[in-house]
DNA sequence: TCTGGGGTCCTGCTACGA
DNA sequence: TCTGTCGTAGCAGGACCC
């Protein structure tokens, strides 16, 4: 690899942005999207509110006191998508090779695109440009002949904060090839992609602060420190070597689905009534994905935070809500809620295309579902998500279903916590 | 300070069959 | 028949990312 054609794009504090195009009245204040309960976290905030100290996965109790006059919004993912999906599609008219990340960032790799639309460095100016016409909105671009580069590069180039606000970016950030090692060597060591708080104490352990330290660093002692994998890569990455292609169809590995509680439960038919919730969501979502799954996880975090998964690996891969509900119960009758749980989830794994999905005996046992679900699905596509949904969730009136979707960052200001009518005797945790 | 929800990847352990 | 070895699958937990 030796001319920077990898480009790593990033929106500016995506979901902020977004929401101050649809309320521009709230431009130039600290904005913070994310749950605003007791148990939530910010999941983006604005610069105006970073330089109050407020960064995203802090806790929103906390934000709060940093920044009490922050305007707090719930997040609207459904937005924040359909922008996203518009904004990849200013990337893919660039290049075919497009990888995204999450949301609000992406890879491209531009190597073949160059006859059309100009060098890497031309280009990324060109997606900024375009970004911002058509959608409004801001991008860091980063440059370089490899991924883990391009993505410091994109940092380097974001806006920062100061004591008078938030001062422009730069916008894009090209590293050509003989520049990476002088580049990345004086970085601190925790910049690197795979190192975060555990890592770190390790790697100080051993007297390495920057990624020059780790550089010259002998391999076998990374690789007793870190393990094989962890050492060799980190190794290779200080040294500047990233081989790593651009992928543009990643397939999902994983679907589930999870949530905190407002109040801690301590009660397994709550914990049972939660899970039937979680499981029609998971079902449905592999069904919208035509995928199917055998291994079946159950994660539950005690009130101590302290967190424990169950498994199980069914004999063929399914999408029914009432499969994985069946085995999520009894992964959870090995479990002892009484001390609290403060959150539950579930989650499908070892997926295969729905095409080639295998029949189990649970799903023999089950088939006679597969028709419900379809209708299941077909009406909320028309009507939407809270629209039917299993008869175990309904509200004592009959009239609404509670369904996924309703928290992303955290439980809200005092709900949706349990499902209605759930005495706790005994308990006075407000379950 | 008190920690969300969506994921991926790695490691260590155990069971099991060849 | 018993024992040891090896590879693989399943499981649990931890670390990390956005």
């Amino acid at each position: 690899v030796d001319e920077p054609g990898i480009l790593h794009v990033d929106m500016d504090a995506f979901f902020v942005s977004v929401e101050l195009l649809d309320q521009p009245e709230l431009r130039g204040r600290p904005v913070i999207v994310g749950g605003a309960g007791d148990r939530g976290v910010v999941a983006a905030a604005s610069y105006e509110a970073r330089s109050f100290g407020v960064f995203s996965a802090m806790p929103s109790v906390r934000a709060r006191r940093l920044c009490p006059h922050a305007v707090f919004l719930q997040g609207r993912h459904h937005r924040y998508a359909e922008v996203s999906g518009r904004v990849m599609g200013i990337f893919r008219s660039f290049t075919p090779l497009v990888e995204p990340i999450s949301l609000d960032e992406a890879f491209l790799d531009v190597r073949g695109a160059r006859r059309l639309h100009g060098p890497a460095p031309t280009i990324a100016a060109h997606i900024r440009q375009r970004v911002l016409e058509e959608e409004g909105l801001t991008c860091s671009v980063g440059v370089a002949p490899s991924k883990f580069v391009a993505k410091l590069a994109s940092e380097a180039a974001k806006p920062r904060i100061s004591v008078d606000g938030p001062l422009p970016g730069i916008g894009v950030k090209v590293i050509q090839p003989d520049e990476v090692l002088g580049f990345l060597h004086p970085l601190p060591v925790q910049a690197l992609w795979g190192v975060g708080p555990a890592t770190l104490q390790r790697l100080e352990r051993l007297g390495i602060v920057t990624v020059g330290d780790l550089a010259v660093m002998s391999p076998a002692i990374l690789t007793s420190a870190l393990g094989a994998a962890s050492g060799a890569h980190l190794y290779a990455l200080a040294n500047g070597i990233d081989d790593r292609s651009v992928e543009p169809d990643r397939r999902v590995k994983s679907i589930g689905h999870e949530e905190t509680f407002a109040q801690d439960h301590h009660r397994r038919d709550t914990l049972e009534r939660e899970l039937v919730r979680l499981a029609d969501s998971v079902g449905a979502r592999l069904r919208a994905a035509g995928v199917a799954g055998r291994t079946i996880t159950l994660k539950v975090r005690f009130h101590d935070f302290r967190t424990i998964t169950r498994s199980t690996t069914i004999g063929g891969a399914t999408d029914s809500a009432q499969t994985i509900v069946h085995e999520a119960k009894r992964l959870l009758a090995e479990v002892e809620p009484s001390p609290g749980v403060r959150l539950i989830g579930v989650s499908v794994s070892g997926l295969v295309e729905g095409g080639n999905r295998q029949l189990s005996l649970d799903d023999l046992d089950a088939g006679s579902w597969d028709d419900a679900n379809q209708a299941v699905d077909a009406i909320r596509a028309r009507f939407g998500s809270s629209a039917i949904g299993p008869a175990a969730l309904a509200d004592p009136d009959g009239i609404r279903v509670r369904t996924e979707g309703e928290q992303q960052w955290g439980p809200g200001v005092g709900g949706p916590g349990p499902a209605p009518a759930d005495p706790d005797p005994g308990r006075n945790s407000g379950d």
